[in-house]
RNA sequence: GGGCCAGUAGCUCAGUUGGUUAGAGCGUCCGCCUGAUAAGCGGGAGGUCUGUGGUUCAAAUCCACAUUGGCCCA
């Protein structure tokens, strides 16, 4: 070890309380060490052929700051990842940087203060690549180090990142793999779309922009122009919220089996749904003059809203009709008037326009602007703003029947918070529909947790589901690797790596890469034969969804290389993210593998590929368990955001508090997909609760270590050891086992519950309080090394239980415990089943006694009990009283005996004895109440009056039914026999004696003092006055002192008394000198309870010799 | 509008297959300890388990409806 270097701690040095109060500067030693030990790569290289344990990293976009709510995701994963090490399984802990897509564009256009595609073209596609290449690091120095803060292990030496070269090449042979199995096709489809960014949105982008708008909601009319006599020049009444579409009507839509109402209003006679009337017209305004079908009223012209030449218009598809009613059983009436104006910026209307051969044209553009002027509209008007005019227009023209307002959700680009529209996009899609069944099925196999997002959230998704529109209208992504010959559309092919492409194009360039522009330039002749033309690349990159969900093949530039490595690290046993990953990652990952490994037979057909054997991957999602975690909110509640500025900053959170108090508070609050609050004040309870006591129970088991020179060698057996020692072993053994599970289910917080109760009520506040004065050999030799024993094997195993969420404490404690320089992420997680793990003997092997720590319930419960007794009279716990007695229902229940604790019980409450009251003497006073769940089933309707007979059943009854014989008790005209079992006992109270109960245990105190114990009682706040003093002069706990006291008559007649007692409970050697006359200067003076008086002389007998 | 989740003490959360005393921590009031001390412990008070119906001998727990909040989707 270097001399600049960290030693690695002594055993059983001091731990600082820095931990406490300088959380940060304490963990930053600890990383120091572990960096200094190359740890992470020590614990993969002590797993080497072991058991993989996968999981995957869902990669993060570091061109924005990592937030406190990263902290709980990557704590989560970094925990369970640490946790299955720990379990002996090697974890690959690979780093991924999410680097393509439209978040990484808008960052980059307001870097470079320009906005929209035009501006993006005028400076060029490469420059603007290059910038956003750039960009999207901007963050990732923060955070690896934000990682590394605090304690998520993660190898950022070999990241995997979307956009490298051999990333971008296995995404090309997937996307193949999907040409290949003609699930790849493009289409023209209506999406979502930005007209400022000029791109259409995915379903997962388009919920995130959902916000309050008031819109116009008009009824319009189509004067028809021909059909039968009894309607003629009857207007159809057509519904929107829209109307910047009704220049680009195209037809109306009428369902085929309505019968729509002809009414007269005033002078105009309309067609519409009669039950939609009074809603257009108002109440009794109109008359119903006549009826007629939608199948009717199929074919027949009408009147256009506006006069637009179609030339002027972008054309879509050029059928041959216009401004007709068509027909079709998607038009509902429920809402509007059962007439559907058509225009083509609806799905189900683009579907109908091409069907039925209308002229399917635009008369707003993919910027979301008017193509031409119309009235007062002028040519680029954006379609939000053109609603006014138009309406203003018709209503001058009569052509406007109704006009309201409403208010309603309506969506908008997520990123730039423009209006979105519907717009018929050229797109390629992935047919994912085509495997849906197989991807359910796959997904009925993944755990989830919570379960219910899998078969509800994600399962309903899965069943909804439609095609993938793959495509993006962009610039910084993965190219789609599609060529389209330019004489011939439908002569188009999908390339499945680089080196195809160099073949067709004779070469790459030397500096290829496959983003644009340099991807866009390369063409070829059309392989295809007989056939001519130039292949040019499609303009469109690719979501960048796809992306990430080809992770666990891309990362590993799969299947060019890594085919072994891939097929053991496929699929993955764990991954973990957001709830809004729903949509996102989880299915992209899902869709990805599912067709590669369950529809793609092809591919593994053979069993190799280009000449090498191809792995066959294992069939399914790309997932065997996930974790879903929940949002992290403010103190108040609310979301954190910028806008709010209550944003919580890491760093100040991680430096006020440490990561591990802030690691174990958000593990510990709930489970891990409920939204948490971050409360400073909850971390701070946390640090000082959890890791504060368990700091504490080190460092009083260190300091008696020290002083004993205790060494773990040569420890007694456990069987050996007092029933105290057995119980928080036993404790500590059922701990493990419940921990075990938790993790194993996914149910971290579980886990973190059953070791705070351990820690903090189990070691620290009974054991070790307790057990105190055993460790200053108070009890005997044998005694003192059982406690010792005890107390190091349960920090042995309960630091262990502590490292995948309290890393860096529980490695100081683990090196300081062990003293061989090891780390505790080296070691096993306690196992009670093992009866040694690799490297140590297990202590919580066989150790586990249920019925011991049964039998300790009451004991906790009695003295409860007696300290509300105590409390309740004034009896201060130092003044000993004589005795107490206790009596337990259902005593003989129990499998191990509560009287083998005694002694705990009789110290905890100070008194000189113990009592067990056996059976149910006359001075306990009971009432029986019905076991309801036995006698409930049996019972039925009789319930109430059963029990109410058996509270009144004689005291003699129930001790002979106690006793063991059974009983018969009439009820309602049937006969009940009841065995002991069927009747619980609580007591009540104890005659004679002050008592108290919880109606399980019942206990009194006898409270009447003679003078040895109230001597006693006196003599024991000598003691705590003398000890007091040897604080207040900060003395070590070893040092001897010189003491003389004086004081009140009752005072010299407990030291008279008491004197070798309380000598040697303060350490005084030479024992206590009485003083009759004590000088003002040298004596401290006290006043005792009942006006006694006490004075003090206290000198260091070290002191004395130097 | 649809789906999912949640509503339990002033606050943050537990609460097994329905079973009669609904728990913990924090806060609050009172007290204790001093050989773990820039700590620690105990005892009180505090709950119509969101509401209303229903099922059942018995409901925080199961069902229905309502209500509030969150997330996702239209």
């Amino acid at each position: 070890m270097s001399a600049a270097g960290l030693q690695s701690p002594a055993m059983f040095e001091p731990l600082s309380r820095q931990y406490l109060h300088q959380p940060d500067a304490f963990e930053r030693q600890v990383l120091e060490q572990w960096q200094q030990e190359d740890l992470l790569a020590a614990t993969e290289k002590a797993r080497a052929g072991a058991e993989a344990f996968v999981f995957y990293e869902g990669p993060p976009t570091a061109n924005g700051r990592p937030g406190i709510h990263h902290v709980l995701a990557r704590t989560l994963k970094d925990a369970v990842c640490r946790f299955w090490t720990m379990r002996g399984r090697r974890v690959e802990r690979k780093a991924g940087w999410d680097t393509h897509g439209l978040p990484v564009e808008l960052e980059v256009e307001k870097q470079l203060g320009i906005s929209g595609k035009p501006e993006i073209e005028a400076m060029g596609i490469g420059p603007f690549n290059q910038a956003c290449r750039d960009s999207v690091f901007t963050y990732k120095e923060e955070w690896e180090k934000l990682s590394e803060r605090i304690g998520y292990w993660l190898d950022y030496q070999n990241p995997y990142v979307t956009f490298h070269k051999p990333y971008v090449e296995s995404l090309w042979f997937l996307l193949s793999r999907f040409a290949a199995n003609d699930l790849l096709y493009r289409g023209n489809k209506v999406l979502p779309w930005c007209g400022r960014c000029g791109t259409g949105l995915s379903s997962h982008e388009v919920g995130q922009g959902y916000r309050d708008l008031e819109d116009p909601s008009v009824w319009v009319s189509f004067p028809l122009l021909e059909g039968p006599e009894r309607i003629q020049g009857a207007e159809l009444v057509a519904w929107t919220t829209t109307p910047w579409t009704l220049p680009s009507n195209m037809a109306a839509c009428v369902h085929p089996e309505f019968d729509y109402a002809l009414v007269q209003v005033q002078d105009r006679r309309f067609l519409l749904l009669e039950e939609k009337a009074a809603e257009v017209f108002g109440e009794d305004a109109y008359q119903v003059t006549a009826k007629v079908s939608g199948s009717e009223l199929a074919g027949l012209a009408y009147q256009p809203l506006f006069e637009i030449d179609a030339d002027a218009m972008r054309v879509l598809h050029g059928g041959h009709r216009r401004h007709v009613v068509v027909a079709d059983d998607f038009v509902s009436a429920e809402e509007g008037t059962g007439i559907v104006h058509m225009a083509p910026y609806g799905a189900d209307d683009f579907r109908i326009g091409v069907r039925d051969d209308l002229v399917v044209a635009l008369a707003v553009g993919e910027d979301g602007r008017f193509l031409m002027p119309l009235g007062e509209v002028d040519a680029g008007t954006f379609f939000k703003d053109a609603d006014k005019a138009l309406l203003r227009d018709l209503k001058a023209r009569g052509r406007l029947v109704k006009r309201t307002q409403y208010r309603h959700p309506y969506p908008h680009c997520w990123r730039c918070d423009t209006p979105l529209l519907y717009f018929p996009a050229p797109a390629w899609f992935l047919r994912t529909t085509a495997f849906k069944q197989q991807m359910l099925e796959a997904n009925r196999r993944i755990r989830w947790s919570p379960e219910e997002i899998g078969s509800g959230r994600f399962g309903e998704w899965l069943e909804n589901n439609v095609d993938w529109a793959l495509s993006r209208d962009r610039y910084w992504g993965t190219p789609l690797p599609v060529w389209v010959n330019e004489e011939d559309p439908e002569d188009w092919l999908c390339l499945a790596s680089f080196q195809e492409l160099a073949e067709l194009c004779g070469g790459l360039p030397s500096d290829f890469d496959p983003h644009r522009p340099m991807v866009d330039e390369l063409t070829f002749p059309t392989p295809t034969p007989g056939k001519s033309g130039t292949m040019r690349r499609v303009r469109q990159v690719i979501d960048c969804w796809f992306d990430s969900g080809a992770m666990p093949l891309a990362q590993h530039h799969w299947p060019f290389e890594n085919r072994e490595r891939v097929q053991e690290q496929f699929p993955a046993d764990f991954i973990c993210e957001g709830l809004d990953q729903t949509r996102g990652w989880f299915y992209t990952l899902h869709a990805i593998s599912t067709f590669l490994t369950c529809v793609d037979e092809e591919l593994w057909q053979s069993g190799e590929l280009w000449g090498q054997e191809l792995p066959r991957l294992q069939a399914g999602g790309a997932y065997r368990s996930v974790m879903v975690n929940g949002l992290v909110l403010d103190e108040q509640g609310q979301k954190m955001s910028k806008r709010l500025g209550n944003a919580v900053d890491p760093w100040k959170a991680l430096e006020e508090h440490g990561a591990d108090s802030i690691r174990w508070n958000l593990l510990g609050s709930g489970a891990a997909h409920l939204s948490k609050r971050f409360s400073g004040s909850s971390v701070a309870e946390t640090r000082r609760r959890v890791l504060g006591t368990l700091g504490a129970c080190y460092e009083f088991f260190s300091l008696y270590a020290r002083i004993e020179s205790w060494n773990p060698a040569g420890r007694p057996p456990a069987g050996e050891r007092p029933p105290l020692d057995r119980w928080i072993l036993s404790r500590t053994s059922s701990t493990a086992s419940g921990c075990l599970q938790a993790w194993e289910n996914l149910e971290p917080a579980n886990a973190l519950r059953a070791l705070e109760t351990l820690v903090v009520e189990d070691l620290s506040n009974w054991y070790i309080r307790r057990s105190r004065r055993r460790f200053w050999g108070g009890e005997g030799q044998e005694d003192q090394n059982a406690a010792f024993a005890t107390l190091y094997e349960v920090l042995h195993a309960v630091v262990r239980m502590c490292a995948p969420v309290a890393p860096f404490l529980s490695d100081a404690l683990w090196r300081r415990l062990l003293g061989d320089g090891s780390s505790v992420h080296l070691a096993a997680f306690p196992d009670p089943e093992q009866e040694s793990t690799p490297g140590c003997e297990n202590p919580i092997f066989g150790v586990c006694d249920s019925n011991l720590e049964a039998a300790m319930d009451p004991i906790l419960r009695a003295a409860s009990l007696g300290r509300s007794i105590r409390e309740r009279l004034g009896l201060r716990v130092r003044q000993p009283l004589s005795r107490l007695v206790i009596h337990l229902v259902g005593e003989s229940d129990l499998h191990a005996s509560p009287r083998a604790y005694s002694d705990v019980l009789r110290q905890e409450l100070n008194v000189k004895e113990v009592q067990w009251i056996d059976g149910v003497p006359d001075f306990v006073q009971v009432r029986a109440k019905p076991n309801y769940p036995r006698l409930g089933k049996r019972a039925g309707k009789d319930m109430k009056a059963l029990a109410k007979a058996i509270a009144e059943l004689s005291r003699e009854t129930l001790f002979q039914l106690q006793g063991g014989e059974s009983l018969e008790l009439a009820v309602e005209d049937r006969v009940y026999s009841l065995e002991s079992e069927d009747v619980l006992l609580e007591t009540l109270s104890v005659e004679g004696v002050e008592a108290e109960s919880d109606g399980r245990v019942t206990l009194g105190l006898f409270t009447e003092l003679n003078d040895a114990l109230r001597l006693e009682g006196v003599a024991r706040e000598v003691i705590n006055r003398v000890n007091t003093q040897r604080k207040d002069m900060e003395l070590e706990v070893t040092d001897r002192v010189r003491l003389r006291v004086s004081g009140s008559s009752e005072v010299e007649k407990a030291v008279e008394e008491f004197r070798q007692f309380i000598a040697e409970e303060v350490l005084a050697e030479g024992g206590v000198e009485w003083v009759s006359e004590p000088s003002e200067a040298e004596f401290r003076t006290w006043s005792l309870p009942d006006g006694a008086s006490l004075m003090v002389a206290l000198e260091s007998v070290d002191a004395l010799a130097s």
